[in-house]
DNA sequence: GTTATTTTAGAACGTACGTACAAAAATTTT
DNA sequence: AAAATTTTTGTACGTACGTTCTAAAATAAC
């Protein structure tokens, strides 16, 4: 009983994401996204509200298809080692091959928002959260399969592998040499333990594998 | 034969660098400079150019008294591994007493530039290769000094400083809990060596003071 | 004290932006 | 086929911005 939307909502969403990721929030306007979308003004406005919920909407379509999302969705017998390597890997991969050197929405939301949007500050909050939630698990699997390290604890780590991904995503964004961020890679996963001694030290006296990390790890510094 | 500035170039400066901290470049007005300031319209463009003329200033102004300053003014003995930890530590203090969250102006704007301002993208790619080389230089003195892990490369491990640091600032941004990066920090230096062990495997064969990392150090990954 | 020169002061200009509105087009249901 | 409803289309509005310009004020040199 009444006309159907003409476009598809996930390909707009795409074609705005483009342009709010190359141009940033601040330096996209209404015509910009007028004229990649090719929808009319109008349009746009019905279907998605203003400037900033557009972009809302934006944000969750680039977190739905990040390369964080193979986090959680990767087959249940991944190594958790190869998990992380492969997140922090795709990360790299990313950027090296993105002439227009665009990082991460994210991250470059995160940096570049100045507390003046209240709502999306709680989101990426929230989104850098479940990020360091979602890792925690994996290291805590990693450690009771002897992968990585159980020096250190689960979450210290966790947080760690958050602040250095965010860390790789700003380098992406700057012309610096991309070379030097697999360098990155292999350092934070060399921090992760030699997976051909992580085992031995943890066969020598107790068993291990029913608890994964020492309850109260000794901060060296 | 002329009337004399009224204002101190540096003063104003800060003040300039106090507003595009908090508000980023888009969201800064020039009414907002005048206001801060002080200044006129017709003084701000007199003195200091146009928008992004007087934001390169402010630039230069944020990196001469940045946390980094104290790599390389630190005191002749200083210890290497210390001068590390000290600076990562001066970006989470920084960060903890900020209540506008403002993180580092140089990460802001280099996660959100967007390719637009090739000048100042070459400004931050040549700020972050001088803080890479400056770490290099103290990395290797602390591998010298049997402080940090020989393990690795010195370059190696600069750049994963680099990136670390960078993560610590996107991560001041935004409200997540800042404990999280004392944590972080913790993790960094755990990274480094153990300061305790680092000697033992150096002093067996021969002299580890001569040559302070392998030439061609193996790749675990 | 006069002159030369620079800063200050405030107004004005042109542009670009985000948003709202009203008329036309289109399609499913009755 | 007609009606009802939503999308589409294009325009128009008000605002805020960066920049420029002209006149006035102020001070150092002569």
């Amino acid at each position: 009983m009444a006309r159907p939307q003409k476009f598809d909502t996930n390909t707009v969403l795409d074609q705005a994401m483009a342009v709010f990721w190359l141009k940033g929030y601040d330096d996209t306007s209404i015509q910009d996204l007028v004229d990649a979308t090719g929808l009319n003004r109008g349009s746009l406005y019905n279907a998605f509200g203003d400037k900033a919920q557009l972009f809302a909407q934006v944000m969750e379509h680039y977190k739905a298809n990040s390369p964080a999302r193979q986090l959680v969705q990767a087959p249940e017998g991944t190594s958790p080692r190869t998990l992380i390597q492969d997140f922090l890997t795709a990360l790299v991969l990313r950027a090296q091959k993105d002439p227009d050197r665009k990082g991460c929405l994210i991250t470059n939301t995160a940096a570049g928002l100045y507390g003046c949007d209240e709502a999306m500050n709680e989101w990426i909050c929230n989104t850098l959260e479940t990020l360091e939630n979602v890792l925690t698990k994996v290291i805590i699997l990693g450690q009771e399969r002897s992968e990585i390290t159980s020096e250190r604890d689960a979450q210290t780590l966790a947080r760690f592998l958050v602040t250095t991904a965010q860390g790789i995503n700003v380098i992406a964004s700057s012309q610096v040499n991309l070379d030097h961020l697999s360098d990155v890679v292999d350092q934070v996963m060399w921090t992760l333990g030699d997976p051909d001694t992580i085992t031995k030290p943890k066969n020598d006296t107790t068993d291990g594998n029913s608890l994964a990390f020492p309850s109260d790890p000794q901060h060296l510094y």
